[in-house]
DNA sequence: AATCTTAGTGTATTTTTTACACTTAGTTCG
DNA sequence: CGAACTAAGTGTAAAAAATACACTAAGATT
């Protein structure tokens, strides 16, 4: 089937991995994106973090390594949301190559499995390694064009990361291990973009039954400190 | 990086679409699989429809193909839910190649993407053909071992299903056109194995706005012939 | 005309969701 | 060291949603 183009390729597709990095303050909800390095005097195209996927890694670790290379962010909760194959999502794409570190079949069409995650910001400091020059928070109303089907690709994990905190009332494995319940009440917040009344909040947080109360409160705060919480680790093997 | 095995693989991944179709009766909720054509006396091995995708038809129109060539289904609404990538997936499964018509690459491991789907059974009557030797509505609760990881393939499908039925609470593009409120109801009761009244059901239904009254009744049934309704049609592109 | 089968409908009770305001614990500043 | 500041933490009454429950209606079959 199909003996195109050049001696060594194989029709086989190159596949991989593209993270979508949402993060919070106490503002605003932004998306991690990174920035060429050596842009040649023009406007520099802006990208998700996303690279191949290696022989011998399965899908969850290619996307944890390559965020990890790619911005130095690490012990981020990824979740896979979709994969994106259409056949000229990447191929068409001339000179953008500078996302991948190599495409191991320069001729094959990109299929790429997406994930997205939500940190607090100020818990994390991405900084720019490998291939990406810069690494930038972008307030999600706010994103230009990005690189290949990338806007695309972010606006569903938007959607996704939505809907995840309208029906099932928590954002799961989504968060740092320790926060308050004003951290989480601000999120469903600045998430859903509405007002929410703090005691009705509560009760339905404790109703749902998803948190565990820690030995352990806020600290480095100029006012009462607040109880710490984690989830409940339903620990749902994330290895695929 | 690695040049591994035989002189002319790439270290591209095989890539795949499977697909778990549910069918429902008036009784039960069943998964659809395909056997091996030709078993040689032992006891074949059950899996889930699938092939390797080609190479300029993108996602959802390989799993539309593949579901066609193995079991002459056509006109159903697929949903893309996960992909699964382990390393070893497949590759170290050694006699089961009937499922794929072509490895393009034998050694190197095969990334699929999943779907699932639901459909009224009688509406379609799916017929083995090319690879297939036979195709078999089974039982969700009574899941021989299937090739390769397709039990967690389908498990995870199911999961996914009862989800969908849960949160949203219709089960959208998923269903045949037309329907009365009664087969909505039995479905939902089906898959969620529970029994539901059929007053609240309606209440709920209606309220929740996403059905339409067709001007047409239920025919050729021996007493009151219902209300025909259909989905409103949100129309979500489903070409990725 | 009588019988059979599923369609179709309303109300009272319980549960869940909403709206709403003050006290408490710790920090900072004078 | 006390006063003032800041966010944490807590309960109750009203409204809305979910549940439990049983009969009449329309068409087909005998």
């Amino acid at each position: 089937m199909a003996d195109s183009a050049n001696m060594h390729s194989s029709p086989n597709p190159n596949v991989s991995t593209d993270c979508v990095v949402f993060g919070f303050d106490d503002e605003k909800l932004k998306v991690l994106l990174i920035e060429q390095k050596n842009t040649g005097g023009i406007s520099p195209q802006l990208a998700l973090p996303g690279d191949l996927v290696l022989e011998n890694e399965n899908l969850y670790q290619s996307a944890t390594r390559i965020l990890k290379e790619l911005t130095n962010l690490e012990g981020i909760y990824l979740k896979q949301f979709k994969t994106f194959g259409n056949p000229n999502r990447v191929r068409d794409v001339k000179d953008q190559d500078w996302l991948r570190t190599f495409r191991e079949d320069p001729q094959a069409r990109v299929i790429t499995v997406a994930y997205y995650s939500l940190v607090k910001m100020e818990d994390f400091a991405p900084q720019a390694a490998s291939l990406a020059g810069k690494v930038v928070w972008q307030n999600v109303d706010e994103v230009p064009q990005l690189a290949f089907d990338h806007n695309q690709i972010f606006n569903e994990a938007l959607e996704r990361l939505r809907e995840e905190f309208e029906y099932k009332n928590v954002g799961y494995e989504l968060l740092p291990k320790k926060f308050t319940l004003s951290m989480l009440q601000k999120l469903h917040e600045i998430i859903l973009g509405v007002e929410l009344d703090k005691r009705n909040f509560r009760k339905k947080i404790k109703k749902s039954d998803v948190l565990i109360p820690l030995d352990e409160k806020q600290s480095g705060v100029d006012h009462k400190p607040a109880q710490l919480f984690r989830y409940k680790t339903a620990s749902k093997s994330s290895s695929i």
